[in-house]
DNA sequence: AGCACGCCGACT
DNA sequence: GTCGGCGTGCTC
């Protein structure tokens, strides 16, 4: 041994087997400076006499440190210092005149105890075990590396979404004792209304007889989806085994929860999301990770939620961009539940109203089977869908005055005798943009062209970049004085509407204001997508879906599918068309996802758009990953990166320069910079060596400078 | 990212 | 002979 401090010259008596590391430890431990005196810090005395050494991830996100390191186990926290548990660890410390010091305290987790160690210095002792509690036990290790693995980013970051914050409160344990989780529900569901898809009984029967049967679900419109969610959870319990299903909104999986408890009863599920509050929630997912609860219904972050033996993860509306976690690496509900499902060879249930195309992929590769209804199930639960394109001008008085074409007018006005009407407008707010009453061409500031805005009320017009009033304005183009409205935000709409139609009650519900459920009477409901709220009784009478040509024309590539979904899950609250349901669609009869929802058809459009990604080379087809920054950055990590062979590089081209005094988009370049982009291509197959290579290549790099930041970002969402 | 070490020039 | 510039590399 030949470390300056090593002192070797004096071993401690009585070594446990171990040889030179062990003593090394022992002597660092003996030498160290203890921590200041806390509740269950080591106070310096002796080392663990067995396994004394922890492998610990650090809780820093930084990708070139993304590593496990050693530390050595005091004697006094050998019991708690428990794989899983939750740590404090000196880290970042130099060494000088062999005396370890300075290092700030970061959190961590224990992964391992091990007898050696691989470090070849010496080991600082673990400054305090937080608790306990083994939080990230193996299991969801080994998801989170996967997972980290997948989106090419840190463990750490994964661990920060997957485990909770700790809520001391939450893991005291009833003085009683431990309780034991309650037995598996007695029978088997019925089929109930599954038994509307050939396929859904003998689905359920397979889940509940113990096997993982995987299915992509086109679910009929109405209200039974949460039941047959439920069903689907509970012929898993059945099973013996766990069960998962990640909603998009706390809305969903209430709904999801309460056709749970109906069918089980309480106590065999918990319901994960954000409005528990944070030490309710913590409570639950312990109650999950200790095995005393086998079903999880959940928001997003649930999908990492650590249920025992599952066997059936389960996800609704995958295209719902809440399915997204926007923190880093940002990874999809969708993504992370097919790992998992891989991995525990458990089943896999992805319902939707629509389609996705990665839904569609998992059914042409035969990974998943449909599980569909007949044409003619669809035809009998689906309301007649009608269009109007933007040509059908209003030709009667009362209708111009509520901005609305005449089979849109005459449809409400007929369906508001029977009951509530839905009105999906696109954006709330209060007509964001201004254009051009007679040639519809863009308002713009005479002054720096910006986009014109309503401010509201009569106040006129103002610059959205300048900020001036603009009292006199007049169209550039064709000279006329008349402003219109380009999007209308659900306020305005409900003013007009409102005006229209005098004698019934107008009901908002947007991301201020959400209405869960509105009763089975005559009403104008007013909603942006995501927040309708359900109809009692036979569902809405009609739903008007304004300025389709709004979402639709985004340049983005699921701009279509993403507007289908919109239009379907209003649609699909709206009472079947043999019950008088009727939806009128604003938008080109001509265009894809129009057609679509007339016909009633996701899963085909779903189909259809695949095939055109498989033609393009686009994702799912392929696995991509998007590649930002500085173009001299961006350059040298590409020539960096030891890229699968079969991968293909797109670009650089160059991001559009944002306008200086408009706030910066997070992840995208500073005002005034340029930034490039390059997109990396490759087969399905070469998605995990793609991601493996564009990870060592950044870690390398921030590990060089600290400058020059690049992004990496897999299955990037705005590639048009 | 921090933070320490190290090898050069200007000062006492 | 000593202080301190920040270039380079590590963090158990």
């Amino acid at each position: 041994m030949s470390s300056e401090n090593g002192r070797s010259d004096r071993p401690p008596a009585q070594d446990p087997p171990g040889g030179e590391q062990l003593a090394l430890i022992r002597e660092t431990v003996r030498r160290a400076k203890p921590p200041r005196a806390r509740p269950r810090t080591w106070r310096g005395a002796e080392l663990a006499e067995r396994d004394p050494v922890a492998r610990v991830l650090v809780d820093k996100g930084l990708l070139h440190l993304d590593r496990l390191f050693d530390y050595a186990v005091p004697a006094a926290m050998d019991a708690e210092a428990r794989p899983g548990a939750r740590v404090r660890v000196r880290f970042g410390a130099g060494e000088r005149g062999g005396r370890r010091e300075g290092g700030g305290l970061v959190n961590g987790f224990i992964v391992e105890r091990r007898a050696d160690s691989d470090f070849p210095g010496v080991l600082a002792p673990i400054a305090q075990v937080l608790s306990p509690e083994p939080v990230l036990g193996p299991g969801l290790l080994r998801l989170c590396q996967a997972v980290a693995d997948r989106y090419a980013g840190a463990l750490a970051d994964v661990v920060q979404l997957a485990v909770p914050p700790r809520m001391a409160r939450a893991e005291k344990t009833p003085a009683a004792g431990a309780p034991a989780a309650p037995p598996p529900p007695p029978r088997p569901p019925e089929a109930s209304s599954w038994a509307r898809y050939p396929a859904g009984p003998g689905y359920l029967r397979a889940l509940a007889e113990g096997e993982s049967p995987r299915a992509v679900w086109t679910a009929l419109p109405g209200p039974h989806w949460p039941d047959e969610l439920a069903r689907a959870l509970a012929a898993a319990l059945a099973s013996g085994r766990g069960a998962l299903a990640v909603l998009p909104d706390g809305r969903a999986a209430a709904r999801v929860d309460a056709a749970l408890t109906a069918l089980v009863g309480g106590g065999r599920h918990v319901l994960l999301t954000a409005d528990a509050g944070a030490e309710a929630r913590y409570r639950r997912w312990l109650a999950v990770n200790r095995g005393l609860v086998r079903c999880v219904v959940g928001t997003r972050a649930a999908m990492f939620a650590p249920v025992h033996d599952l066997g059936l993860v389960a996800i609704w509306d995958d295209g719902d961009p809440s399915h997204r976690d926007p923190r880093e690496p940002m990874p999809h509900a969708r993504e992370v539940l097919l790992l998992r499902a891989a991995r525990d060879r458990c089943g896999f249930l992805l319902g939707a109203h629509s389609g996705t195309v990665e839904a569609a992929q998992l059914l042409e590769t035969g990974w998943a089977r449909p599980l569909a209804a007949d044409r003619d199930a669809v035809r009998a639960s689906a309301p007649l869908v009608r269009t109007v394109g933007d040509g059908d001008e209003a030709r009667d008085p009362a209708a111009r005055a509520a901005r609305l074409p005449t089979l849109a007018w005459s449809t409400v006005r007929e369906a508001l005798r029977r009951g509530p009407v839905l009105v999906q407008v696109p954006r709330r707010g209060y007509v964001p943009r201004l254009a051009c009453d007679r040639c519809r061409e863009p308002a713009r500031c005479a002054h720096c062209s910006g986009p014109l805005e309503a401010t509201g009320g009569d106040a006129p017009p103002r610059c959205g970049w300048c900020g001036r009033d603009t009292p006199g304005w007049a169209c550039a183009e064709c000279g006329g004085t008349r402003l219109r409205g380009r999007v209308f935000g659900a306020r305005r709409t409900a003013e007009e509407l409102g005006r229209a139609f005098p004698s019934v009650p107008v009901r908002t519900s947007g991301r201020d204001h959400v209405l869960d459920a509105v009763p089975d009477r005559p009403a104008l409901v007013v909603s942006t997508p995501g927040a309708e709220p359900v109809a009692e009784g036979p569902g809405y009478a009609a739903a008007l879906l304004l300025d389709g040509w709004a979402l639709l024309s985004r340049p983005d590539l699921r701009a279509g599918e993403e507007a289908l979904r919109r239009w379907l899950d209003a649609a699909a609250l709206v009472r079947p068309h043999t019950e008088g349901g009727t939806v009128v669609v604003m938008a080109e009869p001509t265009l894809r996802p129009v057609q679509a929802l007339v016909r009633w058809d996701p899963a085909g459009y779903a189909r259809r758009e695949l095939a055109e990604r498989a033609e393009l080379g686009f994702p799912p087809v392929s696995r991509m990953a998007a590649v930002t920054g500085p173009p001299e950055a961006v350059a040298e990590l590409l020539a960096a990166a030891e890229l699968p062979p079969d991968a293909e590089v797109l670009g650089p081209v160059p991001l559009p320069v944002p306008d200086a005094g408009r706030p910066r988009r997070p992840g995208g370049p500073p005002p005034g910079e340029r930034w490039d982009r390059a997109l990396v291509r490759v087969p399905p197959g070469s998605g995990a060596a793609l991601a493996a290579a564009l990870r060592t290549a950044r870690a390398a790099r921030l590990a060089r400078r600290g400058s020059e930041p690049v992004r990496v970002r897999v299955d990037p969402e705005d590639i048009g």
